[in-house]
DNA sequence: CGGTAAATTGAGGGAAGTCAACCTAAGTGG
DNA sequence: CCACTTAGGTTGACTTCCCTCAATTTACCG
């Protein structure tokens, strides 16, 4: 699967990783020259599932570009729940703040799965920005989506309605996360139950009951542990 | 009041907001001239205290600078309620993501007092822009900051313990507005308890409920409708 | 094919929401 | 300056819904 991914987008057989900044839409004006550039100045790095790869209060000194796999963002509530803030994946940056304002983490990074991330060091990047300095306007792009996500994740949090929430986290996930197959949508959930339960603000048995009353209603199915079949796309958006 | 900041500003005498631009801590690096050049670009707009700035949806066109008040920024939540994002202030910004990527306005903005604010259009920020491009990283710094405000929320609203979020809230306000008169510290809250409740997730009566409590155990005053006085800040950290 | 971690299901309690009545304070006009 | 009006705040009784705790069941991995 992952050889697979190499050689669509790389015919030269030894760079798997040409892609991590042709990945970026923060490098999307750069040319071929200045992609290759890059990619001799990154380094690579890869975790295991479950390998926590940045603590709250860690200090950054480069900029990740997630390769390949998916990682969680997230903090710790006060009572030790971790509350998710999102979900980055092939293709998403971060570490990207720090540069700019060399404050140190105000959140923790974990691998959801096997992952694999070129970095770029402090002083490369800025070398990179200086030559190109429309890159900080991508930079801001891409913030600006994330805030807006933030945005989302606390009026979703705000609402009192618990189905409104799971709705709204699922409608999310359609995009990047769906494989339809006919005119029925799978979602492959990238959380656990108790994961979702930390994104959403509520606990595992909640989620667990939430679902199976959605599915009662014919509006999804719950196929297993990681995937649900969204039955009903027009029900789920009536609970927003 | 108005004329006696005007004085303490501005010595001109007709200029009363020079300030706007020198007030933004984006455009800290400008230049005497610079600045005055932005001054005669800008300009300015009124709003009375309960009028909409603008609404969900809108096409953005100009950078925003409160020059005076304050605005509360929201979104509406499935079931009517307010969903407060966050509180902007003197020498704040806002529209500055529009700028950037020309979407729709994705939030409310509604003036808590008397407004008054400079305005820059696309055209004059991107002109400004192009002149000094170190003006981006600013942008960038103060959206991090942003970030991290929502974050904070986000982890607040993730937790169940209502007394923390109330505390997160009140901690929150101390650094910008309060009063020290000798060592008690006097809150002037720029919310109203429906407001505060919009905010931080929960009921109008809650938070009477809950700041009546908290003033029993002696942690806080609660003096009239718009005034707290903190009494044990340390029993309100203990909170979180 | 076990063994373990995760998910589900059920029962019970508690905390915040709802609804309604009452109170307080800010603003208005005489 | 005071009485009146009204919006916002507080308080109480009741209800609901989610959390908690515990017991099973189901999925995943060697």
């Amino acid at each position: 699967m992952g050889l697979e991914r190499n050689a669509k987008g790389c015919n030269c057989g030894k760079c798997s990783h040409k892609f991590c900044a042709s990945k970026v839409p923060i490098f999307s004006t750069l040319s071929q020259e200045e992609l290759a550039e890059i990619n001799s100045l990154k380094i690579n790095k890869k975790y295991k599932k479950g390998e926590i790869l940045f603590f709250e209060g860690d200090r950054m000194e480069s900029l990740f570009i997630i390769n390949q796999g998916k990682v969680k963002v997230f903090k710790y509530t006060k009572e030790g729940k971790e509350q998710i803030l999102y979900i980055l994946s092939e293709g998403d940056i971060f570490g990207e703040l720090s540069l700019f304002q060399s404050e140190k983490l105000t959140f923790n990074v974990e691998a959801l799965e096997d992952v694999n991330a070129c970095v770029l060091t402090k002083n490369n990047f800025e070398m990179i920005l200086s030559k190109r300095p429309e890159i900080s306007m991508k930079v801001l792009q891409v913030m600006g989506e994330r805030l807006i996500k933030m945005e989302t994740l606390i009026q979703s949090l705000g609402t009192k309605d618990i189905e409104a929430r799971i709705a709204t986290f699922l409608l999310e996930l359609i995009p990047e996360y769906t494989r339809s197959r006919g005119n029925i949508k799978e979602i492959e959930l990238p959380l656990s139950r108790e994961e979702i339960a930390n994104y959403i603000g509520v606990t595992r048995e909640t989620i667990s009951r939430k679902l199976g009353k959605m599915q009662e209603e014919g509006i999804l199915r719950v196929k297993g542990i990681k995937k649900i079949i969204i039955l009903d796309e027009e029900a789920l958006k009536a609970y927003l």
